[in-house]
DNA sequence: CCGAAGAGTGCACTGAGTGCCATGCGGGAC
DNA sequence: GTCCCGCATGGCACTCAGTGCACTCTTCGG
């Protein structure tokens, strides 16, 4: 770590800096150097010889803490992929999946919401740089992957579960992305639980067994259960009863 | 071209060999034998000097037709990409958007069932090696947007138009290729437009607004249920608005 | 016959990623 | 203390994907 970008990243790191395992220095210098560059002169740019330079490590401790030079951009994703893990496992018999998998989702957001204006420069580097949206991609399809690895065990009994599974997986997902990057557009203005509320409140009304919770305090007055047409009777019934809250 | 492996590709071209442009032989050369070593020592142990070598070409053409390594392994995306942009501008006043767009994705289907071998061997590939199942995100990627971007511009007077074309979009191709995926590891068997119809029903169902016209015979009725617990009747009609998804 | 355009080729170069080995450092066993 | 072991790091050489450039050869229009 050189001089002025380590400011911006103070708080990435796993450990606050100093406590528990107190891993690497290195590799918070390594992101550092990396996105000081990236911001500067972009990142393909920039090589990951310069970003070694900065750093004054060799080129070989790179490749030790980042497998790829892609993988400094998202310093943090495999850790929140354990704890979206952990979450779900620790809520294998939970009444409610979907709503289960919608608050596995924003463990997500809080990741990106604990720095705000990193997220912000993150977004604007894979915004522009095709290599690192495609990369990106790969780092939502394990959420997604885990997401509905969930649903598909809580469904297993259902007709059509691993399609559920699937699809809600999916449908998660793009509600949480929507609000995400609509959040990060605004230069992570206003709160972004939110915005993340209100879009998984849209998909838990689509595939919800809880349709709607609405606000948060106290239950509202009006409670609206509208049922597709060709839906089988007992689902209808189903929804009547969980909607007024009946066994 | 060279021997053995090309008879699995005969009908991939864009032309019907021989018919239309006739544009290029070179291009399906290369296919050709990036599969046959793909298949047979796998695809991180074939180069692309192997490849040019095998299909008599010089290196440097390799890359004139196909930007990267792995653009060779989908050589039909990127017309497929266009037919259904091209299928979702011609129904930019469709009276049911979610159909359409289900539409949409099944003209993706129909592209992969066209040579169910090649498919196969394909997934097979792409579900070994990471960098190509990474690829294919990217792909499907396209296709989602693709589909997102019709509907956002259908729904742009909803409330959360957005919102909704993006979750819809993602669970049109979730169920797509949940159908698409079991029918390839099925190697191919059965009927695959089946299963595709059933996973996109079950998104209908989810999202539409012609939900499902059953079976054949008349539409079901529209079933809602107000349970309202004193509520003033402004109140209600919000509610009932604001769940069918109107402005 | 000539000149322009385009398809194909060869060559040299950059840069990501890997394997291997040397070096330096701490800590525990003797 | 010394020796040894493990570990983090650094250095080096190598492979391979991808690019820019210049050259050839063919084709086609005048």
């Amino acid at each position: 770590m050189r001089d002025s970008a380590g400011a911006t990243f103070q708080a990435m790191s796993s450990e606050k800096a100093g406590a528990g395992t107190g891993k690497p220095p290195m590799r918070d210098a390594l992101v550092a150097a990396a996105f000081q560059l990236f911001l500067e002169r972009g990142y393909e740019q920039t090589t990951v010889d310069d970003i070694v330079a900065l750093a004054g490590v060799g080129r070989r401790s790179f490749f030790r803490y980042f497998p790829s030079k892609e993988d400094v951009v998202f310093p943090d994703h495999e850790r929140c992929l354990a704890d979206m893990t952990a979450f779900l496992a620790a809520g294998a018999d939970d009444a409610e999946p979907v709503r289960r998998v919608c608050d596995a989702a924003r463990l997500v957001l809080r990741m990106y919401a604990e720095n705000p204006t990193f997220s912000v420069q993150r977004y604007r580097l894979t915004r522009k740089v095709p290599g690192l949206r495609a990369y990106e991609l790969s780092v939502v399809w394990r959420y997604e992957r885990a997401l509905a690895a969930y649903l598909r065990r809580r469904f297993a009994a259902r007709r059509d579960g691993t399609l559920q599974a699937d699809v809600i997986a999916a449908a998660v997902v793009a509600a949480h992305n929507n609000a995400l990057r609509s959040w990060l557009r605004s230069d992570g203005q206003g709160e972004a639980s939110a915005a993340v509320d209100h879009a998984l409140a849209y998909v838990q009304s689509a595939f919800g067994e809880a349709p709607v919770p609405p606000a948060g305090e106290r239950p509202e007055d009006v409670v609206v259960v509208v049922s597709r047409r060709g839906a089988p009777l007992w689902r209808v019934v189903q929804e009547i009863e969980a909607t007024l809250g009946r066994s």
